[in-house]
RNA sequence: GGCGGCAUAGCCAAGUGGUAAGGCAGAGGUCUGCAAAACCUCCAUCCUCCGGUUCAAAUCCGGAUGCCGCCUCCA
Protein backbone atom coordinates (compact mmCIF):
# COMPACT_ATOMS: atom_id res chain seq x y z
CA UNK A 1 0.00 0.00 0.00
CA UNK A 2 1.04 3.66 -0.49
CA UNK A 3 1.38 5.98 2.97
CA UNK A 4 1.95 9.46 2.89
CA UNK A 5 5.30 10.26 4.60
CA UNK A 6 5.41 13.70 6.80
CA UNK A 7 8.68 13.24 6.81
CA UNK A 8 9.16 13.70 2.49
CA UNK A 9 5.85 14.94 1.91
CA UNK A 10 4.95 12.70 -0.16
CA UNK A 11 2.94 9.17 -0.90
CA UNK A 12 5.30 6.00 -0.61
CA UNK A 13 5.09 2.93 -1.16
CA UNK A 14 4.92 0.78 2.27
CA UNK A 15 6.45 -1.99 3.08
CA UNK A 16 8.55 -2.98 6.97
CA UNK A 17 12.47 -2.38 6.39
CA UNK A 18 13.08 -5.89 7.98
CA UNK A 19 11.79 -9.65 8.06
CA UNK A 20 9.88 -9.48 10.69
CA UNK A 21 6.12 -7.63 11.85
CA UNK A 22 5.72 -5.04 10.76
CA UNK A 23 6.81 -2.12 13.45
CA UNK A 24 4.61 0.94 14.75
CA UNK A 25 4.31 3.11 17.29
CA UNK A 26 1.16 5.73 17.91
CA UNK A 27 1.36 8.21 20.73
CA UNK A 28 -1.51 7.86 22.88
CA UNK A 29 -3.28 10.29 25.26
CA UNK A 30 -1.86 11.88 28.31
CA UNK A 31 -4.38 10.91 30.68
CA UNK A 32 -5.42 13.67 32.46
CA UNK A 33 -9.13 14.06 31.10
CA UNK A 34 -11.79 12.14 29.25
CA UNK A 35 -11.30 11.75 25.58
CA UNK A 36 -12.79 13.79 23.08
CA UNK A 37 -13.41 13.30 19.52
CA UNK A 38 -10.15 14.34 18.39
CA UNK A 39 -8.83 11.48 20.62
CA UNK A 40 -11.16 8.85 19.21
CA UNK A 41 -10.54 10.02 15.61
CA UNK A 42 -6.49 8.94 16.33
CA UNK A 43 -7.25 5.89 17.66
CA UNK A 44 -9.65 4.77 14.70
CA UNK A 45 -7.30 6.22 12.11
CA UNK A 46 -4.68 4.19 13.75
CA UNK A 47 -6.77 1.25 14.59
CA UNK A 48 -7.99 0.87 10.86
CA UNK A 49 -3.94 0.99 9.45
CA UNK A 50 -3.16 -1.57 11.84
CA UNK A 51 -6.11 -4.08 10.70
CA UNK A 52 -5.13 -3.04 7.18
CA UNK A 53 -1.96 -3.98 6.98
CA UNK A 54 -2.91 -7.59 9.00
CA UNK A 55 -5.31 -8.09 6.10
CA UNK A 56 -2.72 -7.45 3.44
CA UNK A 57 -0.51 -10.69 5.37
CA UNK A 58 1.33 -8.28 6.85
CA UNK A 59 2.20 -8.67 11.04
CA UNK A 60 2.34 -5.94 13.12
CA UNK A 61 3.71 -5.21 16.36
CA UNK A 62 1.64 -2.07 17.53
CA UNK A 63 2.57 -0.08 20.26
CA UNK A 64 0.26 2.89 21.94
CA UNK A 65 1.73 4.16 25.07
CA UNK A 66 -0.21 6.62 27.72
CA UNK A 67 1.81 9.36 29.00
CA UNK A 68 1.14 9.01 32.94
CA UNK A 69 3.28 11.71 34.16
CA UNK A 70 3.22 15.37 33.13
CA UNK A 71 2.61 18.76 34.03
CA UNK A 72 -1.06 18.84 33.38
CA UNK A 73 -1.79 15.01 35.11
CA UNK A 74 0.25 16.90 38.47
CA UNK A 75 -1.58 20.13 37.98
CA UNK A 76 -5.18 18.62 37.76
CA UNK A 77 -4.58 15.92 40.62
CA UNK A 78 -3.43 18.68 42.95
CA UNK A 79 -6.33 20.65 42.18
CA UNK A 80 -8.66 17.63 42.94
CA UNK A 81 -6.18 16.90 45.80
CA UNK A 82 -5.64 13.19 44.85
CA UNK A 83 -2.30 11.71 43.76
CA UNK A 84 -1.15 11.80 40.02
CA UNK A 85 -0.86 8.05 39.92
CA UNK A 86 -4.52 7.54 40.68
CA UNK A 87 -5.53 10.25 38.41
CA UNK A 88 -3.86 8.67 35.41
CA UNK A 89 -5.66 5.46 36.41
CA UNK A 90 -8.53 6.83 36.15
CA UNK A 91 -8.43 8.16 32.84
CA UNK A 92 -6.79 5.38 31.34
CA UNK A 93 -9.68 3.45 32.41
CA UNK A 94 -12.01 5.45 31.10
CA UNK A 95 -10.08 5.07 27.51
CA UNK A 96 -10.65 1.69 27.74
CA UNK A 97 -14.30 1.88 28.25
CA UNK A 98 -14.55 4.73 25.27
CA UNK A 99 -12.25 2.70 22.57
CA UNK A 100 -13.54 -0.93 23.53
CA UNK A 101 -17.07 0.76 22.30
CA UNK A 102 -15.79 2.38 19.33
CA UNK A 103 -14.13 -1.07 18.13
CA UNK A 104 -10.81 0.40 18.81
CA UNK A 105 -8.45 -3.05 18.86
CA UNK A 106 -6.23 -2.98 21.85
CA UNK A 107 -2.16 -2.67 20.64
CA UNK A 108 0.47 -5.44 21.55
CA UNK A 109 1.97 -3.25 24.45
CA UNK A 110 0.31 -0.36 25.95
CA UNK A 111 3.46 1.17 28.22
CA UNK A 112 2.99 3.60 30.51
CA UNK A 113 5.92 6.30 30.41
CA UNK A 114 6.28 5.75 34.65
CA UNK A 115 6.95 2.34 33.72
CA UNK A 116 9.99 2.90 31.87
CA UNK A 117 11.95 5.66 33.92
CA UNK A 118 15.34 3.61 33.80
CA UNK A 119 15.49 3.48 30.33
CA UNK A 120 15.00 7.04 29.96
CA UNK A 121 17.73 7.93 32.75
CA UNK A 122 19.74 5.74 30.80
CA UNK A 123 19.08 7.59 27.33
CA UNK A 124 19.70 11.01 28.79
CA UNK A 125 23.04 9.70 30.06
CA UNK A 126 24.02 8.62 26.70
CA UNK A 127 23.01 11.37 25.35
CA UNK A 128 24.96 13.82 27.58
CA UNK A 129 27.80 11.18 27.10
CA UNK A 130 27.95 11.98 23.51
CA UNK A 131 27.45 15.89 23.97
CA UNK A 132 24.00 16.53 22.60
CA UNK A 133 22.56 16.85 26.07
CA UNK A 134 23.65 18.96 29.29
CA UNK A 135 22.97 18.70 33.05
CA UNK A 136 22.39 21.91 34.95
CA UNK A 137 23.43 22.99 38.27
CA UNK A 138 19.51 22.50 39.12
CA UNK A 139 19.20 19.09 38.55
CA UNK A 140 17.54 19.76 34.74
CA UNK A 141 18.80 18.12 31.89
CA UNK A 142 18.09 19.56 28.18
CA UNK A 143 19.08 18.29 24.85
CA UNK A 144 21.34 20.32 23.26
CA UNK A 145 18.94 20.81 19.76
CA UNK A 146 22.26 22.53 17.84
CA UNK A 147 24.46 19.99 17.98
CA UNK A 148 21.62 17.51 16.30
CA UNK A 149 21.85 18.63 12.58
CA UNK A 150 18.83 17.21 11.63
CA UNK A 151 16.88 19.30 13.98
CA UNK A 152 13.82 20.56 12.05
CA UNK A 153 13.46 17.95 9.18
CA UNK A 154 9.71 16.54 10.01
CA UNK A 155 8.45 19.76 10.52
CA UNK A 156 10.08 21.83 7.81
CA UNK A 157 11.55 24.28 10.04
CA UNK A 158 15.20 25.88 10.46
CA UNK A 159 16.52 26.27 13.43
CA UNK A 160 17.72 29.84 12.57
CA UNK A 161 14.33 30.97 11.92
CA UNK A 162 13.20 29.37 15.27
CA UNK A 163 14.77 31.78 17.34
CA UNK A 164 11.94 34.05 17.93
CA UNK A 165 9.50 31.86 18.91
CA UNK A 166 11.66 29.71 21.32
CA UNK A 167 11.82 31.09 24.90
CA UNK A 168 13.14 30.63 28.41
CA UNK A 169 10.87 30.45 31.22
CA UNK A 170 12.26 31.99 34.64
CA UNK A 171 14.07 29.62 36.91
CA UNK A 172 15.22 27.32 33.54
CA UNK A 173 19.23 27.49 32.72
CA UNK A 174 18.91 26.72 29.00
CA UNK A 175 22.20 26.96 27.13
CA UNK A 176 19.77 28.10 24.72
CA UNK A 177 16.01 29.17 23.90
CA UNK A 178 15.78 26.25 21.65
CA UNK A 179 16.67 23.23 23.76
CA UNK A 180 14.21 21.08 25.46
CA UNK A 181 14.28 19.36 28.69
CA UNK A 182 14.73 15.74 28.82
CA UNK A 183 14.83 15.54 33.09
CA UNK A 184 12.67 17.91 35.28
CA UNK A 185 14.75 18.66 38.66
CA UNK A 186 11.86 17.79 41.56
CA UNK A 187 9.48 20.32 42.70
CA UNK A 188 7.44 20.42 45.76
CA UNK A 189 4.24 18.25 45.32
CA UNK A 190 5.33 15.99 42.29
CA UNK A 191 5.77 12.98 41.70
CA UNK A 192 10.19 12.02 41.64
CA UNK A 193 12.36 9.29 40.61
CA UNK A 194 15.85 9.29 41.71
CA UNK A 195 18.45 9.93 38.64
CA UNK A 196 22.19 10.49 38.68
CA UNK A 197 21.48 14.49 38.50
CA UNK A 198 18.83 14.08 42.08
CA UNK A 199 14.85 13.32 42.15
CA UNK A 200 13.19 14.41 39.33
CA UNK A 201 10.71 13.33 36.30
CA UNK A 202 11.28 12.56 32.72
CA UNK A 203 10.23 15.31 29.93
CA UNK A 204 7.83 14.45 27.95
CA UNK A 205 9.42 13.76 24.89
CA UNK A 206 11.61 11.32 26.29
CA UNK A 207 9.09 8.44 26.79
CA UNK A 208 8.33 7.57 22.97
CA UNK A 209 12.08 7.54 22.21
CA UNK A 210 12.89 5.30 25.37
CA UNK A 211 9.98 3.09 24.54
CA UNK A 212 10.40 2.89 20.88
CA UNK A 213 13.46 1.32 21.23
CA UNK A 214 12.74 -1.02 24.32
CA UNK A 215 10.03 -2.45 22.80
CA UNK A 216 10.25 -2.48 19.24
CA UNK A 217 14.13 -1.52 18.33
CA UNK A 218 14.69 1.12 15.76
CA UNK A 219 14.35 1.80 13.36
CA UNK A 220 10.46 1.58 13.72
CA UNK A 221 8.29 1.70 10.72
CA UNK A 222 5.76 3.69 11.35
CA UNK A 223 5.46 6.25 13.76
CA UNK A 224 1.82 8.17 14.51
CA UNK A 225 -0.15 10.69 15.69
CA UNK A 226 -2.27 13.78 15.46
CA UNK A 227 -0.93 16.43 13.56
CA UNK A 228 -0.13 18.56 16.38
CA UNK A 229 2.89 16.31 17.53
CA UNK A 230 4.41 17.01 14.66
CA UNK A 231 6.62 20.02 16.44
CA UNK A 232 7.71 20.42 18.76
CA UNK A 233 6.78 16.20 20.19
CA UNK A 234 7.79 14.40 17.35
CA UNK A 235 10.43 16.67 15.85
CA UNK A 236 12.43 16.21 19.46
CA UNK A 237 11.77 12.43 19.69
CA UNK A 238 13.98 12.12 16.19
CA UNK A 239 16.42 14.74 18.25
CA UNK A 240 17.03 12.41 21.08
CA UNK A 241 16.70 8.99 19.12
CA UNK A 242 18.98 9.62 16.18
CA UNK A 243 21.16 11.53 18.15
CA UNK A 244 21.77 8.69 20.88
CA UNK A 245 21.34 5.94 18.42
CA UNK A 246 23.32 7.17 15.19
CA UNK A 247 20.48 5.32 13.62
CA UNK A 248 17.06 6.09 11.72
CA UNK A 249 14.47 6.73 14.08
CA UNK A 250 10.69 5.76 12.11
CA UNK A 251 10.51 5.35 8.31
CA UNK A 252 7.53 6.44 7.89
CA UNK A 253 5.65 8.98 9.96
CA UNK A 254 2.05 9.39 9.79
CA UNK A 255 -0.29 12.16 11.34
CA UNK A 256 -4.36 12.38 11.47
CA UNK A 257 -5.76 15.60 10.71
CA UNK A 258 -7.78 17.64 13.58
CA UNK A 259 -11.35 17.40 14.70
CA UNK A 260 -12.98 20.72 13.82
CA UNK A 261 -15.78 22.37 15.30
CA UNK A 262 -17.36 25.33 13.71
CA UNK A 263 -14.39 25.45 11.86
CA UNK A 264 -11.80 25.64 14.45
CA UNK A 265 -9.98 22.95 15.87
CA UNK A 266 -11.63 21.15 18.87
CA UNK A 267 -8.83 20.83 21.38
CA UNK A 268 -8.94 21.17 25.26
CA UNK A 269 -7.45 24.57 25.28
CA UNK A 270 -9.49 26.23 23.67
CA UNK A 271 -12.39 24.33 25.66
CA UNK A 272 -14.33 24.00 22.37
CA UNK A 273 -14.16 19.50 22.92
CA UNK A 274 -16.98 17.10 22.80
CA UNK A 275 -16.19 13.91 24.87
CA UNK A 276 -16.84 10.86 23.77
CA UNK A 277 -19.37 10.04 26.24
CA UNK A 278 -21.01 12.87 25.24
CA UNK A 279 -21.73 11.05 21.23
CA UNK A 280 -22.51 7.76 22.71
CA UNK A 281 -25.55 9.71 25.29
CA UNK A 282 -26.85 10.29 21.68
CA UNK A 283 -25.79 8.24 19.18
CA UNK A 284 -24.31 4.20 18.90
CA UNK A 285 -20.16 4.05 19.18
CA UNK A 286 -20.51 2.79 15.53
CA UNK A 287 -21.94 5.70 14.24
CA UNK A 288 -19.07 7.68 15.59
CA UNK A 289 -16.44 5.68 14.03
CA UNK A 290 -18.45 5.43 10.47
CA UNK A 291 -18.21 9.56 10.93
CA UNK A 292 -14.83 9.72 11.54
CA UNK A 293 -13.84 7.54 8.51
CA UNK A 294 -15.75 9.53 6.61
CA UNK A 295 -12.90 11.43 5.01
CA UNK A 296 -9.74 10.89 4.78
CA UNK A 297 -7.92 11.18 7.70
CA UNK A 298 -5.63 13.85 6.95
CA UNK A 299 -8.25 16.11 6.03
CA UNK A 300 -9.68 18.82 8.84
CA UNK A 301 -13.26 16.64 10.11
CA UNK A 302 -16.00 19.01 10.82
CA UNK A 303 -17.89 17.73 13.49
CA UNK A 304 -21.70 18.49 14.02
CA UNK A 305 -24.90 17.11 15.22
CA UNK A 306 -26.25 17.19 12.02
CA UNK A 307 -23.02 15.63 10.34
CA UNK A 308 -23.55 12.53 13.08
CA UNK A 309 -26.90 12.32 12.49
CA UNK A 310 -26.29 12.13 8.30
CA UNK A 311 -23.73 9.32 9.42
CA UNK A 312 -25.96 7.57 11.05
CA UNK A 313 -28.08 7.43 8.10
CA UNK A 314 -25.96 5.96 5.79
CA UNK A 315 -24.34 3.55 8.03
CA UNK A 316 -28.18 2.59 9.00
CA UNK A 317 -28.72 1.69 5.71
CA UNK A 318 -25.63 -0.51 4.82
CA UNK A 319 -27.13 -2.36 8.09
CA UNK A 320 -30.62 -2.54 6.72
CA UNK A 321 -29.17 -3.75 3.00
CA UNK A 322 -26.97 -6.32 4.99
CA UNK A 323 -30.48 -7.40 6.78
CA UNK A 324 -32.24 -7.82 3.39
CA UNK A 325 -29.58 -9.85 2.03
CA UNK A 326 -29.31 -12.17 4.94
CA UNK A 327 -33.72 -12.88 4.63
CA UNK A 328 -33.11 -13.04 0.91
CA UNK A 329 -30.49 -16.10 1.40
CA UNK A 330 -32.55 -18.06 4.19
CA UNK A 331 -34.40 -18.85 1.31
CA UNK A 332 -33.85 -22.85 0.32
CA UNK A 333 -35.12 -22.77 -3.03
CA UNK A 334 -32.87 -21.60 -6.06
CA UNK A 335 -33.76 -21.63 -10.01
CA UNK A 336 -30.39 -22.59 -11.86
CA UNK A 337 -30.22 -19.27 -13.63
CA UNK A 338 -26.66 -17.60 -13.65
CA UNK A 339 -25.39 -14.03 -12.46
CA UNK A 340 -25.43 -12.16 -15.41
CA UNK A 341 -21.42 -11.01 -16.78
CA UNK A 342 -22.23 -7.62 -16.54
CA UNK A 343 -23.24 -7.91 -12.91
CA UNK A 344 -20.45 -10.15 -11.50
CA UNK A 345 -18.30 -7.67 -13.02
CA UNK A 346 -19.67 -4.85 -11.56
CA UNK A 347 -19.48 -6.58 -8.38
CA UNK A 348 -15.56 -7.28 -9.02
CA UNK A 349 -14.72 -4.04 -9.71
CA UNK A 350 -16.44 -2.55 -6.60
CA UNK A 351 -14.99 -5.11 -4.60
CA UNK A 352 -11.07 -4.16 -6.11
CA UNK A 353 -12.43 -0.72 -5.96
CA UNK A 354 -12.80 -0.76 -1.99
CA UNK A 355 -9.25 -2.17 -2.08
CA UNK A 356 -7.70 -0.05 -4.32
CA UNK A 357 -9.21 3.15 -2.15
CA UNK A 358 -7.19 1.49 0.94
CA UNK A 359 -4.23 1.03 -0.54
CA UNK A 360 -4.02 4.54 -1.60
CA UNK A 361 -3.21 5.87 1.65
CA UNK A 362 -5.97 4.69 3.53
CA UNK A 363 -8.57 6.27 1.73
CA UNK A 364 -11.75 5.02 4.03
CA UNK A 365 -13.84 7.21 2.35
CA UNK A 366 -13.37 6.02 -0.69
CA UNK A 367 -13.63 2.68 0.31
CA UNK A 368 -16.84 3.09 1.81
CA UNK A 369 -18.67 4.32 -1.12
CA UNK A 370 -17.79 1.39 -2.88
CA UNK A 371 -19.51 -0.24 -0.16
CA UNK A 372 -22.41 2.03 -0.94
CA UNK A 373 -21.88 1.16 -4.11
CA UNK A 374 -22.03 -2.45 -2.77
CA UNK A 375 -25.20 -2.51 -1.21
CA UNK A 376 -26.97 -0.79 -3.86
CA UNK A 377 -25.78 -3.63 -6.27
CA UNK A 378 -27.51 -6.43 -4.01
CA UNK A 379 -30.89 -4.35 -3.25
CA UNK A 380 -30.79 -3.97 -7.56
CA UNK A 381 -30.23 -7.96 -7.41
CA UNK A 382 -33.16 -8.50 -4.59
CA UNK A 383 -35.38 -6.03 -6.45
CA UNK A 384 -35.32 -8.33 -9.26
CA UNK A 385 -37.81 -11.32 -9.06
CA UNK A 386 -36.03 -13.79 -11.86
CA UNK A 387 -32.40 -12.95 -9.81
CA UNK A 388 -33.64 -13.00 -6.29
CA UNK A 389 -34.40 -16.55 -6.44
CA UNK A 390 -32.05 -17.39 -8.55
CA UNK A 391 -28.12 -19.54 -8.39
CA UNK A 392 -26.39 -16.68 -9.54
CA UNK A 393 -28.54 -14.00 -7.17
CA UNK A 394 -27.41 -16.10 -4.18
CA UNK A 395 -23.68 -16.09 -5.36
CA UNK A 396 -23.70 -12.71 -5.54
CA UNK A 397 -25.70 -12.05 -2.15
CA UNK A 398 -23.03 -14.02 -0.42
CA UNK A 399 -20.42 -12.71 -2.28
CA UNK A 400 -21.52 -8.63 -0.91
CA UNK A 401 -22.28 -9.92 2.37
CA UNK A 402 -18.62 -11.62 2.81
CA UNK A 403 -16.88 -8.21 1.31
CA UNK A 404 -19.48 -6.26 3.85
CA UNK A 405 -17.92 -8.43 6.39
CA UNK A 406 -14.50 -8.15 5.06
CA UNK A 407 -15.31 -4.19 5.69
CA UNK A 408 -16.19 -4.89 9.09
CA UNK A 409 -12.91 -6.52 9.63
CA UNK A 410 -11.18 -3.86 8.44
CA UNK A 411 -12.98 -0.27 8.90
CA UNK A 412 -14.64 -1.96 11.74
CA UNK A 413 -17.68 -0.83 9.97
CA UNK A 414 -19.96 -2.62 9.85
CA UNK A 415 -18.67 -5.00 12.33
CA UNK A 416 -22.23 -6.27 14.11
CA UNK A 417 -25.34 -8.41 13.08
CA UNK A 418 -28.09 -6.40 11.68
CA UNK A 419 -31.05 -6.82 13.16
CA UNK A 420 -29.05 -6.53 16.46
CA UNK A 421 -27.45 -3.25 15.13
CA UNK A 422 -30.87 -1.81 13.99
CA UNK A 423 -32.54 -2.74 17.16
CA UNK A 424 -30.36 -0.84 18.88
CA UNK A 425 -30.40 2.03 16.80
CA UNK A 426 -34.06 1.99 16.99
CA UNK A 427 -33.72 2.41 20.62
CA UNK A 428 -30.60 4.78 20.39
CA UNK A 429 -33.25 6.94 18.22
CA UNK A 430 -36.11 6.54 20.48
CA UNK A 431 -34.27 8.11 23.97
CA UNK A 432 -32.91 10.67 21.52
CA UNK A 433 -36.19 12.07 20.26
CA UNK A 434 -37.63 11.75 23.82
CA UNK A 435 -40.18 9.48 22.49
CA UNK A 436 -43.09 8.27 24.70
CA UNK A 437 -42.43 4.87 24.48
CA UNK A 438 -45.76 3.89 26.62
CA UNK A 439 -48.14 5.94 24.16
CA UNK A 440 -46.22 4.47 21.30
CA UNK A 441 -46.50 1.17 22.29
CA UNK A 442 -50.26 1.50 22.82
CA UNK A 443 -51.10 3.89 19.72
CA UNK A 444 -49.23 0.34 17.84
CA UNK A 445 -51.18 -2.15 19.33
CA UNK A 446 -54.47 -0.14 18.63
CA UNK A 447 -53.15 0.61 15.35
CA UNK A 448 -52.84 -3.21 15.00
CA UNK A 449 -56.28 -4.25 15.89
CA UNK A 450 -57.67 -0.77 13.69
CA UNK A 451 -55.79 -3.05 10.74
CA UNK A 452 -56.91 -6.31 11.81
CA UNK A 453 -60.40 -5.23 11.55
CA UNK A 454 -59.69 -3.39 8.13
CA UNK A 455 -60.58 0.12 9.48
CA UNK A 456 -58.09 1.82 7.61
CA UNK A 457 -59.57 4.86 7.88
CA UNK A 458 -58.39 4.96 11.85
CA UNK A 459 -55.09 3.33 10.60
CA UNK A 460 -54.38 6.05 8.66
CA UNK A 461 -55.52 8.26 11.49
CA UNK A 462 -53.24 6.63 13.97
CA UNK A 463 -50.57 6.62 11.54
CA UNK A 464 -51.02 10.39 11.99
CA UNK A 465 -51.04 10.38 15.13
CA UNK A 466 -48.04 7.91 15.69
CA UNK A 467 -45.98 10.26 13.63
CA UNK A 468 -46.72 13.37 15.70
CA UNK A 469 -45.16 11.17 17.98
CA UNK A 470 -41.64 10.88 15.80
CA UNK A 471 -42.66 7.56 15.37
CA UNK A 472 -43.04 6.22 11.57
CA UNK A 473 -44.90 2.86 10.51
CA UNK A 474 -44.63 0.94 7.78
CA UNK A 475 -46.78 -2.08 6.99
CA UNK A 476 -45.61 -5.67 5.22
CA UNK A 477 -46.97 -8.72 5.06
CA UNK A 478 -46.28 -10.07 8.02
CA UNK A 479 -47.47 -6.95 9.72
CA UNK A 480 -46.98 -3.38 10.88
CA UNK A 481 -43.02 -2.50 11.82
CA UNK A 482 -42.03 0.94 13.04
CA UNK A 483 -38.94 2.99 13.11
CA UNK A 484 -38.04 6.42 14.78
CA UNK A 485 -38.47 9.61 12.61
CA UNK A 486 -34.63 10.47 11.61
C1' G B 1 6.68 37.30 11.10
C1' G B 2 8.38 31.85 9.79
C1' C B 3 6.48 27.08 8.02
C1' G B 4 2.47 24.02 6.23
C1' G B 5 -2.48 22.56 4.61
C1' C B 6 -7.19 23.15 2.29
C1' A B 7 -10.82 25.42 -1.44
C1' U B 8 -15.20 19.88 -5.91
C1' A B 9 -23.24 20.26 -6.66
C1' G B 10 -28.04 22.75 -1.49
C1' C B 11 -24.93 20.02 2.38
C1' C B 12 -21.00 16.07 3.33
C1' A B 13 -17.20 13.83 0.38
C1' A B 14 -13.76 10.67 -3.19
C1' G B 15 -10.93 11.82 -7.30
C1' U B 16 -3.00 14.22 -8.63
C1' G B 17 -2.79 14.62 -16.53
C1' G B 18 -7.42 11.70 -20.36
C1' U B 19 -12.55 14.29 -19.71
C1' A B 20 -16.43 14.56 -12.33
C1' A B 21 -17.23 7.83 -7.11
C1' G B 22 -20.40 7.75 -3.11
C1' G B 23 -23.71 9.65 0.91
C1' C B 24 -27.60 13.13 2.68
C1' A B 25 -31.37 16.28 0.87
C1' G B 26 -34.60 17.00 -3.64
C1' A B 27 -37.73 15.49 -8.28
C1' G B 28 -40.21 11.63 -11.21
C1' G B 29 -41.39 6.32 -11.47
C1' U B 30 -42.26 0.88 -9.86
C1' C B 31 -44.48 -1.24 -5.55
C1' U B 32 -48.58 -0.22 -1.82
C1' G B 33 -55.82 -0.01 0.36
C1' C B 34 -53.00 4.78 1.43
C1' A B 35 -48.14 5.31 3.04
C1' A B 36 -43.20 3.86 4.26
C1' A B 37 -39.01 0.99 3.04
C1' A B 38 -36.60 -0.99 -1.12
C1' C B 39 -35.39 -0.55 -6.21
C1' C B 40 -35.06 2.37 -11.05
C1' U B 41 -34.26 7.23 -13.32
C1' C B 42 -32.83 12.39 -12.90
C1' C B 43 -29.91 16.04 -10.10
C1' A B 44 -21.77 19.68 -11.17
C1' U B 45 -20.30 20.60 -19.57
C1' C B 46 -17.85 21.50 -14.56
C1' C B 47 -14.17 21.43 -9.85
C1' U B 48 -12.75 29.65 -5.61
C1' C B 49 -10.66 33.38 -9.22
C1' C B 50 -6.75 35.01 -12.95
C1' G B 51 -2.77 33.64 -15.99
C1' G B 52 0.64 29.63 -17.91
C1' U B 53 2.44 24.48 -19.54
C1' U B 54 0.15 20.42 -22.53
C1' C B 55 -3.01 17.27 -28.00
C1' A B 56 -5.46 16.98 -23.15
C1' A B 57 -5.76 19.87 -16.20
C1' A B 58 -10.30 19.62 -10.90
C1' U B 59 -5.58 17.28 -11.26
C1' C B 60 1.11 20.38 -13.07
C1' C B 61 3.35 25.69 -12.63
C1' G B 62 2.83 31.07 -11.19
C1' G B 63 -0.29 34.70 -8.96
C1' A B 64 -4.81 36.39 -6.24
C1' U B 65 -8.70 35.69 -2.63
C1' G B 66 -10.75 33.01 1.41
C1' C B 67 -10.48 29.46 5.42
C1' C B 68 -7.53 26.44 8.74
C1' G B 69 -3.28 24.58 11.36
C1' C B 70 1.80 24.48 13.63
C1' C B 71 5.59 27.81 15.62
C1' U B 72 3.41 27.18 23.90
C1' C B 73 0.27 22.04 26.32
C1' C B 74 -2.84 19.56 22.70
C1' A B 75 -4.91 13.38 18.90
Amino acid sequence: MRLYNTLSHAKEDFAPAGPSAVKMYVCGITAYDLCHIGHARSAVVFDVLVRYLRYLGMPVTFVRNFTDVDDKIINRANREGVAPEALSAKYIEAFYEDMDRLGVLRADFEPRATEYIGEMVRLAEHLIAKGHAYATPGGDVYFRVRSFAGYGKLSGRDVEDMRSGARVAPGEEKEDPLDFALWKAAKPGEPTWESPWGPGRPGWHLECSAMSEKLLGLPVDIHGGGQDLIFPHHENEIAQSEAAADKGFARFWVHNGFVRINAEKMSKSLGNFVTIRDIYACFLPETLRFFLLSSHYRSPLDYSADALAEAEKGLRRIYFALAQIEETLAATKWSPSPLPKALAEEFASLRQGWRDSLDDDLNTAGALGQIFGLARLAGRVMDDKGLRKSEGGRELLTGVREALRECGGVLGVPAGEPAQFLDALRECRLNRQGVDKAKMESLLAERAAARAAKDFALSDTLRGDLEALGVEVKDTPAGQTWDVVA
